[in-house]
RNA sequence: AGAUCCGUAGCUCAGCCUGGUUAGAGCACUACACUGAUAAUGUAGGGGUCAGCAGUUCAAAUCUGCUCGGGUCUACCA
């Protein structure tokens, strides 16, 4: 006896995923995975670290779904898919979470605790949570190399980017210099903008604002204001008019290092005369037009400057001049409070002119933006560009320098919370005002920054910084961005695209302590500076400093080299310039995002002999063939994060694409559209899911319900409906060919039977299923798994269960082992099969179970594992479009029937006599006399007329193909619609017998083609009909006698089985069965007696007269009846 | 504030790129049927201002613009 197919009582998919992932672990089928394709084309994939320090959640199910089904798909379709698993070991999050759990802040470190025990704290919680991460890697079935991970803490990772630092530092690419950074002179340092993205940082506070009265100055460029002012000019005013730029500001503190002022090149401005509202002096003011009702009444136009006194409420106002921003440009001004710190030569540049650029907006304040370079990272970046200087009037306590006459040593905001603090800002507003300097002061709302930790302000303030000149390649890194295929497209273009038109240098600069040092070294006067590539090359210079300086110098290090390369140990190191003075290195740690951006080059090392040969890619081996990668895939808040950095770092370093497929995946959000977050509880356990509801479900569950790059609503629900409608459906028609193939002891050991050989409904199933291989295998291949995932889900559903199986019953149960059986067995089994495959990627366990219980009896594939095996192939001699074309003929017509049934209320075991069908054309009555019988056992009729209009009685209708007449006719269109609505009868079978039709329109001919309208049946008079499409059919809803009777029959063998069922008989026992007492049902009984006993297996069915007690009273079509039904001895 | 994605039935989503006249599925609901796949299945029904407004067009869920709502990223700036 063969073996035989493993049957069960019911899906328990967890129970199918403990199994199998214990058979995985036995037979290491992941590496084998990998090493059967030794020699194969290599698919590469990076796997973006994922930081180890917290729980993972049901988001990360998703992108490592991502991940997982298309290294799967990949693998299976012959490639070699290594994945290096990885962990992203140090950075900010990791820092804070060991403050927290220290109780210290960052100004404890190196105080109350070392940096080399808070160091080692990091270290130890970095990878606390790896445990949890492993397990739910290995619970969702996501296959990757957990046993030689990359981590960026350790030494041959740093020493890697290190190397690359230096390769940047060569090219002049690393570079050193103030950026605009915020900063807390509360606590005394610059604040990340992770740490300014801290909830309640952004509070809405009221600060004094001032519209500040900038004086021009009369040159040649500024002439024409001034021309203008002139002729305006009235008698009682004899002196020269005075001209000023109004400029708003909300932090009257930084006008003391104002430097310039920055108009919109585009922006229309004007030149008003009017009154200073404090001082009543005639003035004549330059702002944006369109935000001239901020401050002069529409009533005051023009109004009357000779009757102006202090005490007139409605300030007079006319408009001058008007000229567009760049006008402007290059004007002169004098400074608004000079003193002896702010002169021009301590700004080091040509100030106070009037600058162009186009952040400048009309939203708020004058529209001419009051500029202080170090103070904001705007006007940072348009001083530079004009050469202004830089003054910073403030120091890092948040207190004015000297030299700043009565403000000096003042701090700009009450940063100490010293109870009789005077704001300085309305001190220096106050004197604006007496001066003539300002144009309004007061009080403005707004939302502004503050520490997280002291809650005071923060404020902009220029820090040295080491930058990555990112700028200098944008142009090729857009060009290399467009070779990237980005899942979804608009992504790549839109966001990715537009953030690298914006692009400004990589602020690599972070003053932590748990991260990856910049090897830089540097003399005190910075005139000579080091940069470090390697451990040998630090070594080396440890050892030449030691000797040249002499004394202590790098005593610790001298006799083993350096063992760590983190704080504080590099700290420790000095080195010595060629002058033979000391360097010390740079105190700042790189962004962490470089660490995860050089997974590329860092994950496999430096290959020392490669260094030696002075390669330009001494990484070790794999590498090679390791790069760029084919495929990433992470969430879209990478975009700006890893999908960038590793884009700089490709472009910048090797002129490359890092990879050349990314998908990026969208947010999980609740099922009611919230983000999930601990604090609302709305957070979804990835451990309890796929407990529960099993990874399968759950991974197919993410990938068909949304697009991966939609938010994705997620639903409990939901998974429960995979599962059951899925996975369920599946399992279902698993169970069924089990049931009966072990019966039958089917083991696909008979030749495979030539297609020509089976029946329609056999060829249509596999027709069908080599046209979901070939669409899926597209969507695959167009990275789109959600389509792949829907077509397989729609073809079991629909196609598989509900029709090819529905309709085959009987052929699994009826009758010998016939080549009709084996045929329907062959082809039920290759479906299953090649489905198991299909789905391999997606859920990869209830994949390779099924796969497994198949495989099992049949031996047709020697690897043990689905994911051993190749993807199918669509094999097109299969395919047969018109037969799947009329197959959905035949479905749409038993639907229809079967409504209509449903309508005159006749049950589907009453057999009628007939049903017609219109057909409009020869080519569709071929079509449905192939699947005529299909559709006749299905809704049980006896017969399948077709009528042509030969016939005369179809009504035919005509509508226009809106399609095709629509592009010939435009406008006409309506009109001509309307006409053809008047077709009748004769009308429309001339057009189909000539095909085409004249007619007149507008006195203009218009002739009509058939393929222009669409012409389908209507009515067939007096018949039950019903339609869809072109497809109309009518059943004859009479039941003869003979049809009656013939039902009944029907009826009582499906009592009978339902006795058999409920005896507990076997499928294959036969029976006996006596009948008594059947009334008119016995003239049934006696013409059907053959049919009833062949489809109950009954060896007699005998009509008597009475029975015993035993017997059981059944109803069949309202007629009670006596049956008794035992096994029959074998003879 | 800018960029981007999304908005179609009670819920989850197709359809939109390439405009075409009854806007589709599944779930849920209601009724009926089926009963040798049965903790399965089928049929029918109700349920839609395709977020709103304007435009282009003979024709708009589909193309364009604006508005509103939600998400994400970037920024917070005078």
């Amino acid at each position: 006896m063969a073996a035989k197919y493993r049957e069960f009582q019911q899906l328990n998919l967890p129970s199918i995923e403990t199994e199998i992932l214990a058979k995985w672990t036995e037979h290491q089928a992941f590496e084998h995975s990998v090493s059967i394709r030794e020699g194969a084309t290599p698919f590469v994939f990076y796997e973006g670290p994922p930081s180890a320090n917290g729980m993972p959640g049901i988001h990360h199910v998703i992108s490592r779904t991502l991940k997982d089904l298309v290294c799967r798909y990949k693998t299976m379709q012959g490639y070699q898919v290594k994945r290096k698993g990885g962990w992203d070991t140090h950075g900010l999050p990791i820092e804070l979470g060991v403050e927290k759990e220290l109780g210290i802040t960052k100004e404890d470190i190196g105080k109350t605790i070392s940096v080399e025990e808070y160091n080692q704290k990091c270290r130890e919680a970095v990878l606390r949570f790896k445990d949890k991460w492993d397990d739910l890697t290995n619970k969702m079935g996501y296959w990757v190399d957990l046993n030689d991970p990359y981590i960026t803490f350790q030494n041959e990772y740093i020493e890697t980017l290190w190397w690359l630092l230096k390769r940047l530092h060569e090219k002049g690419l690393l570079y050193k210099s103030v950026s605009i950074q915020p900063y807390s002179p509360a606590a005394g340092t610059g604040l990340s903008s992770h740490e300014l993205n801290q909830p309640g940082t952004y509070k809405d506070v009221k600060d004094t604002s001032a519209v500040a009265m900038f004086k021009v100055i009369e040159n040649s460029e500024s002439q024409f204001l001034f021309d203008a002012a002139n002729q305006t000019s009235t008698g009682s005013d004899q002196s020269s008019p005075e001209v000023f730029f109004l400029a708003w500001t909300t932090t009257p503190w930084t006008l003391p290092s104002n430097l310039g002022l920055t108009v919109g090149p585009n922006i229309d401005y004007v030149l008003v005369k009017t009154f200073n509202p404090y001082t009543h002096l005639p003035v004549n003011v330059v702002l944006a037009k369109s935000l001239l009702g901020k401050y002069f009444k529409p009533e005051g136009e023009n109004g009357d400057f000779e009757g102006y006194t202090a005490e007139t409420k409605l300030l007079p106002w006319e408009i001058i001049a008007e000229c567009k921003g760049k006008t402007l440009e290059h004007c002169r001004y004098e400074q608004l409070l000079p003193y002896e710190a702010n002169s021009a030569e301590k700004a080091g540049g040509d100030p106070f002119r009037v600058l162009c650029d186009t952040f400048v907006t009309t939203e708020d304040g004058t529209g001419i933006v009051h500029t202080a370079p170090a103070f904001g990272a705007d006007d940072y970046k348009v001083g530079k560009k004009y050469g202004i200087g830089i003054l910073t009037m403030v120091d890092r306590e948040g207190k004015f320098v000297d030299g700043l006459g009565e403000f000096s040593n003042r701090y700009v905001k009450n940063y100490k919370d010293d109870a009789n603090y005077v704001d300085v800002n309305i001190d220096i507003s106050v004197k604006l005002k007496k001066e003539n300097r300002a144009f309004k002061v007061e009080k403005y709302e707004h939302s502004y920054p503050h520490c997280w930790r002291t809650d005071k302000p923060v404020l902009y303030y220029p820090l040295d910084a080491w930058f990555i000149r990112t700028t200098a390649i944008k142009d090729r890194m857009v060009e290399l961005n467009r070779t990237i295929n980005w899942k979804p497209k608009a992504t790549g273009e839109g966001r990715f695209g537009n953030w690298l038109e914006n692009m400004v240098d990589w602020n690599l600069s972070r003053s932590r302590y748990w991260g990856t040092p910049l090897p830089i070294w540097r003399t005190a006067d910075g005139a000579e500076e080091k940069c470090i590539g390697s451990i040998e090359e630090l070594n080396s210079e440890i050892r030449k400093a030691g000797e040249v300086l002499g004394g202590e110098v790098n005593k610790n290090y001298l006799h083993n080299g350096i063992l760590d390369l983190h704080k504080p140990y590099v700290d420790e190191v000095v080195l010595v310039s060629s002058k033979g003075e000391p360097m010390h290195r740079e105190p700042d740690l790189i962004d962490v995002w470089f660490d995860s951006g050089a997974m590329p080059y860092a994950q496999w090392g430096l290959d020392q002999e490669k260094l030696k040969a002075g390669s330009d890619k001494p990484f070790n081996a794999p590498f090679d063939q390791n790069f760029p990668a084919d495929f990433i895939c992470e969430g879209v808040d990478q975009t700006r994060g890893w999908f960038y950095t590793l884009h700089a770092l490709g472009a910048l370093l090797f002129d490359s694409v890092a990879y050349k497929t990314v998908v990026s995946n969208g947010l999980v959000l609740d099922k009611n559209g919230n983000k999930m977050s601990k604090r609302l509880g709305n957070v979804v356990d990835p451990f309890r899911t796929i407990e529960t509801y099993g990874a399968d479900a759950t991974r197919w569950y993410l990938i068909t319900n949304a697009s991966p790059w939609d938010s994705l609503k997620f639903d409990l629900e939901g998974i429960k409906e995979v599962q059951r409608k899925f996975f369920g459906t599946l399992y279902n028609t698993y169970q069924f060919f089990a049931l009966y193939a072990n019966v039958d002891g089917f083991a696909f050991r008979e030749a495979y039977i030539p297609l020509s050989e089976r029946p329609e409904i056999d060829r249509w199933i596999l027709s069908s299923l080599n046209t979901l291989v070939k669409d899926v295998t597209v969507a695959f291949d167009d990275y789109e798994p959600t389509i792949a995932g829907r077509l397989v889900e729609d073809f079991v559903d629909e196609h598989l269960s509900n029709w090819y199986v529905r309709l085959c019953r009987r052929r699994f149960w009826k009758g010998d082992y016939s080549a009709d059986k084996i045929a329907a067995y062959q082809t039920l089994y290759e479906c299953l099969e090649t489905i198991t495959r299909l789905i391999a990627p997606v859920s990869p366990f209830f994949a390779d179970w099924l796969f497994g219980n198949l495989n099992a009896v049949t031996g047709r594939y020697a690897e043990t594992s689905v994911h051993h095996v190749l993807y199918p192939v669509a094999d097109g001699t299969k395919m047969d479009p018109a037969l799947e074309e009329r197959m959905q003929l035949a479905q749409d017509a038993s639907s229809l029937v079967l409504g209509l049934r449903k309508k005159v209320n006749i049950k589907v075991r009453q057999p009628l006599q007939r049903i017609l069908i219109p057909v409009l054309n020869p080519a569709m009555r071929e079509q449905l006399e192939k699947v005529a019988d299909l559709v006749k056992s299905e809704v049980n009729v006896k017969e399948v007329q077709y009528l042509t209009d030969a016939d005369g009685f179809i009504k035919k209708k005509i509508k226009p193909n809106f399609q095709a007449l629509g592009k010939r006719l435009g406008g006409k269109m309506k009109a001509v619609s309307a006409a053809i609505a008047e077709f009748d009868q004769e009308a429309i079978s001339k057009l189909e017998k000539e095909g085409s039709y004249s007619l007149e329109f507008d006195s203009e001919p218009l002739i009509l083609q058939i393929h222009e309208v669409e012409i389908t049946s209507e009515d067939i008079p007096g018949w039950m009909v019903s339609s869809k499409g072109a497809l109309t059919v009518a059943l004859d809803v009479t039941v003869t006698p003979e049809l009656e009777q013939e039902g009944n029959a029907r009826e009582l063998v499906n009592r009978i089985q339902k006795i058999r069922k409920d005896n507990g008989y076997e499928l294959t026992d036969r029976i006996l069965v006596k009948l008594a007492e059947a009334g008119n049902l016995a003239e049934s009984i006696r013409q059907f007696s053959s049919y009833i006993k062949a489809e109950v297996l009954a060896d007699g069915l005998e009509l008597v007269d009475t029975m015993g007690e035993e017997a059981m009273a059944i109803e069949v079509n309202e007629q009670s009846v006596k049956v008794w039904v035992e096994k029959a001895t074998r003879s």
